[in-house]
DNA sequence: CTAAATTACGCGAAGCGTAACTATG
DNA sequence: CATAGTTACGCTTCGCGTAATTTAG
């Protein structure tokens, strides 16, 4: 068995089980992989992936549980990787983290501008997208952390690390019949159109729970997933707009009004997701505290022990996260 | 990276920093063993070995974390083989048990021979050593598993499990001034030249403690690793027996009185401890069974996952074991 | 001076790429 | 018939073993 046959058939497994394409991805020939792939299966004795004639059609149950422990030994392999550089020289490496249009705007800049500062010769990869891309990005080590406030909590392999909580505001053009409100109601937003995120991104979710409990059916008339979208929107006087607090930008936004709607809105949390077992380099654990400043290495190894999803929020139950 | 190179420098790790000797342990030469151990080095850019002149004398702090994730890799690595054999044939196989003379003469017995009839096709290795060593060739994937009634707690990569709980019985010859008592006190005992259990060894040390907390200091004349000589000297008259009551055999020790002595010492519990992470094969679980009755499949797995110490002593602190 | 590690060197195996072949949908 | 996997073959590299060299205690 040799490492780069696990890496085949886990690309393989990663690639729609089509070879060819998998041995573009790894710049090497398709019927080296084609070969890798028998050897491995004839010294095993099994097959990993059940052909039709020379197609490979699917995983064998055999495959999957091969496949699951070949992540793991490729990720710690990767560790390994992490901890000679991190000996060798631990302020030169590479940082990446994938996030959201709403952190990768407005969370994570100063975090980042001071990151750079005291890290200068760490390589930095920002990755933006969709929450489940993030999270399957971290969850096969794509990036070596995820940063998001939605989509994360489907991925075993993750450990979920809350940052910090948010309210929502409620934004209108200066002139709106709303702007000169000082405290709303959910009826009274459900009854204007409104422009907010696409389901499935920055706490959408908690935003129609509100709204159902009431019985409230919001008349959404556009969706967006980033704040920028949706305040271009609202000048533009198409609805009112639902957004995060902290995409807000006093200076940049004079020209629309903010509404505090923390009380129609349960807060979001913000989490950061790190790959299980892997190790963690000294400056992702200088980035993780720079973001969230009760996140210290202590508390990241601590958290990095739970085995489960509940054991997890067993151990942050009693912490206090800011609210913004 | 290769997983020889791994392999490597793990053995090198546990043979004393000794290349050539390791060399012999793995059937290759040492220049070879040498030669990639530096290969490796220079690809990782971090010494792994610290050299005075051209003798390894000790892991570097670097090698330390590489050497962990190495050991975990090459578990894995054992899974993977373990997964593709209970697939390709889930019959077959091997399963090596470490474990001491106590169990292994008394306890085991039963369970093997109906093990083997169930699977004749798994061929069984025994090892018997002391609680100390059962553990670490649990602990480093010698053995598949140990089971011992002391020496476990140290070892953080094992899961243990409990399996039974038992009582001692004081065993003393036909016509012995205690022969013809009904109970006995920890004084009266404690009046008497004792045989026993070597320090360590099945259990002993609950035997000190319930002594010790009457403040008495027993007269122990004999000590030895395993029941059988215990019995022997106490028919030579050396002295008082004290020793587990399931190594009290009624056919074989009819010369010999034994006499109940649960009210005197707390009862000990037998321990099957399993390297955290290991895939178990089918078999295994039904061994383990066999054994544990109580240990089915889903308590096992359930276990395995257990990330400490205390969450496996929650985790079977209402289960309710059998006594002996 | 001995035990043990590195260097040197040659052999054989293994991985990879190109090209030809074959099977699937 | 086009796409995708297997077989065939030659080149290059790499790992291993033997032998010679160097160094620590």
């Amino acid at each position: 068995m040799k490492l780069q046959q696990l890496k085949y058939i886990w690309e393989v497994a990663h690639n729609d089980l089509n070879v060819s394409a998998t041995a573009q991805v790894l710049y090497t020939s398709q019927p080296g992989i084609s070969k890798q792939i028998r050897l491995l299966e004839d010294e095993l004795g099994v097959e990993i992936f059940a052909r039709s004639g020379k197609h490979l059609t699917r995983v064998t149950p055999a495959g999957e549980a091969v496949l699951k422990v070949a992540g793991e030994i490729l990720g710690q392999v990767d560790s390994i990787k992490q901890i000679a550089q991190e000996f060798s020289n631990n302020k030169k490496g590479s940082l990446s983290v994938a996030t959201t249009h709403t952190q990768a705007r407005y969370a994570l800049p100063s975090v980042i501008e001071s990151f750079i500062q005291s890290y200068p010769d760490v390589s930095l990869h920002m990755h933006q997208g969709t929450p489940i891309q993030i999270a399957e990005m971290a969850a096969d080590g794509t990036v070596d952390m995820a940063i998001a406030t939605e989509g994360m909590d489907h991925y075993s392999d993750l450990v979920m690390m809350p940052c910090y909580r948010w309210n929502r505001s409620i934004v209108v053009p200066k002139g709106h019949p709303l702007a000169s409100r000082n405290s709303l109601t959910l009826e009274e937003i459900a009854s204007f159109p409104l422009v907010t995120y696409v389901y499935g991104f920055t706490g959408r979710s908690k935003l129609d729970e509100a709204f159902q409990s009431k019985e409230l059916v919001p008349n959404v008339v556009f969706t967006a997933t980033d704040a920028d979208v949706i305040k271009t929107y609202v000048r533009l006087g198409l609805g009112v707009g639902i957004l995060a607090h902290l995409a807000v930008d006093p200076e940049r936004d004079r020209d629309l009004v903010a509404l505090d709607a923390s009380h129609l809105f349960a807060a979001s949390t913000t989490y950061i997701g790190i790959r299980k077992g892997a190790f963690l380099r000294g400056y992702q654990y200088q980035f993780i505290e720079k973001f969230a400043p009760h996140l210290t290495k202590q508390v990241v190894d601590e958290a990095m022990l739970c085995s489960g999803k509940h054991e997890l929020e067993e151990y942050f139950k009693n912490t206090l996260l800011p609210t913004y």
